[in-house]
This record gives structure tokens, C-alpha cells and sequence, in this order.
DNA sequence: CGCTAATATTAGCGTAATCTAATATTAAAT
DNA sequence: ATTTAATATTAGATTACGCTAATATTAGCG
């Protein structure tokens, strides 16, 4: 499954986007996203497990509790998807900052 | 329209590859996406407008040829959208890559 | 042990997305 | 002026996706 096509879907960004900030549990994430879209906590839950499947977040048990937290690898992905188009936009990016992004990119892959 | 709603399709993505190379005309991106999807001219037509519509590629005539090209833009909102998971991957970014990060950014917004 | 709280799962429905088939448009070529 | 080549459009069918409603699971509490 392509990186993009679980980010196409605007609940799951509102998802990862929670996660961003840091862990939260299944239930937090639910109140966020009704109070955004109105939808059930079944729903919700739903979306939850398509991005654990998808490697997007990883759960942990804590009591009854599910803490949800946010998965960067499948992120990176789309980081380097764009890679192909930010010739667009730094036409003319000096030498040092070109080693900066080079570096990055090649770390990425040797990890 | 989400960026991320746009590049939640297949068949989109692979004519913004095919354009992230260069200019193309309808033909190339309709022969290039045929052979991996193996979809009509129609349908390829159509998701050609999508993208015209939604910003990310812009067309110019060329007798009875179109001649397409990717329009960066809609794909920077990518780029920011990952900006809040960037920590996950770059945890300790020295200073000066902080810097032309920063820089980068600000001038995105200025333009 | 029974009850409640937190979360997950399944089945089925409705809608939106994308495809095909057919047709329209437009420009060049003969 | 026809005809052909390149591309776009429209209408309708099909599929895929995400939602609700109902139910199941699991942990802790009294």
C-alpha cells in the first residue's frame, strides 16, 4: 500500500497530525476527530487500524487503554517521493545546503 | 482540494513522476500510463484535467498537441504538511541545517 | 463474579471515485 | 473541404471506500 494512498483520506491526516504532537490514546484521538468531523467512535477506531496496518502508528496496551503513537518511517517515504520535485523550488540551492540535503537522504538510506 | 487527495491516486502520481522529468505531451503521459495501468485515453485524459484543475500541472498548446508540465506549488504543501514530522527523523539537526531549514521555509511563504 | 469503561470488530449500506464507451472538438494535412 | 490525428468531454456502469449500527473483547473495579 503507497504512502499516499493512506494520507488521502482527511480523517487519517487529522490522526497523524494528533500523533505529531506526541502520544495519545484511542480515546483522545476520538474526541478529536468527532469534534472535527462528527463521525463514531467506531469509525474512528476503524482508521486507527488501517494506519497500524500500514505501519503509519504503533499501539501499546496500557491498561484498558491503546496509545497510539506516530510511525515516521512511512512518512519518509513520501520525503523521498518529493525529492524528485524539489528541483522545482531550489533551483538554485547553494553547495552547502546541497551537502545538508545529500547527507540526510543517503543517512536515510543506510539506516 | 487536499493536496494529499490529489496524490491519492495511482495513475496521478505516476503522470507527476512522468512530469517531474521534464515536459510531456497528453500522448507521452497516455502511452507511459498505458503501459504500467493499462487504462484508455479517456481515463487518462481525465485524471490529466484533475490535476490541470487542481493546480498541479499546467498545460500549453502545441498545434493539436498538449504540451503538460508539473506545477510545483501544490507539492510544496506536501513538503510543509511534513514539516511537523520532521523532528521524528532529524531528532538532532546541527545548527546551520536548522538554519537553511528555516531559511527555506521563510522564503516559501514570502514568494 | 458481575459490571462498567475503553476499544476493536464485523456486516451491510450509501456514496464518491474512476473506469469504459461513445462522441465532440480542434488543428493540421492532402 | 474532407479527412486524419491528437485530445477532451459526457454519460453511465462498476468498484472501492468509509460510515453506522450492532456486537465482541479485554481490563479493572466493587
Amino acid at each position: 500500500m503507497h504512502a499516499f494512498d493512506i494520507l488521502g483520506d482527511p480523517v487519517r491526516r487529522c490522526i497523524l497530525e494528533l500523533l505529531a504532537t506526541g502520544e495519545h490514546s484511542s480515546g483522545d484521538v476520538v474526541a478529536v476527530v468527532q469534534r472535527e468531523f462528527g463521525i463514531t467512535q467506531s469509525a474512528v477506531s476503524q482508521q486507527l487500524r488501517i494506519l497500524r496496518d500500514a505501519g503509519f502508528a504503533s499501539v501499546r496496551a496500557d491498561g484498558t487503554r491503546r496509545i497510539y503513537a506516530a510511525e515516521p518511517a512511512r512518512l519518509r517515504e513520501v520525503d523521498d517521493w518529493l525529492d524528485r520535485f524539489r528541483a522545482f523550488w531550489l533551483p538554485r540551492l547553494d553547495a552547502l545546503a546541497t551537502e545538508v540535503a545529500r547527507g540526510k537522504r543517503k543517512r536515510r538510506h543506510r539506516e
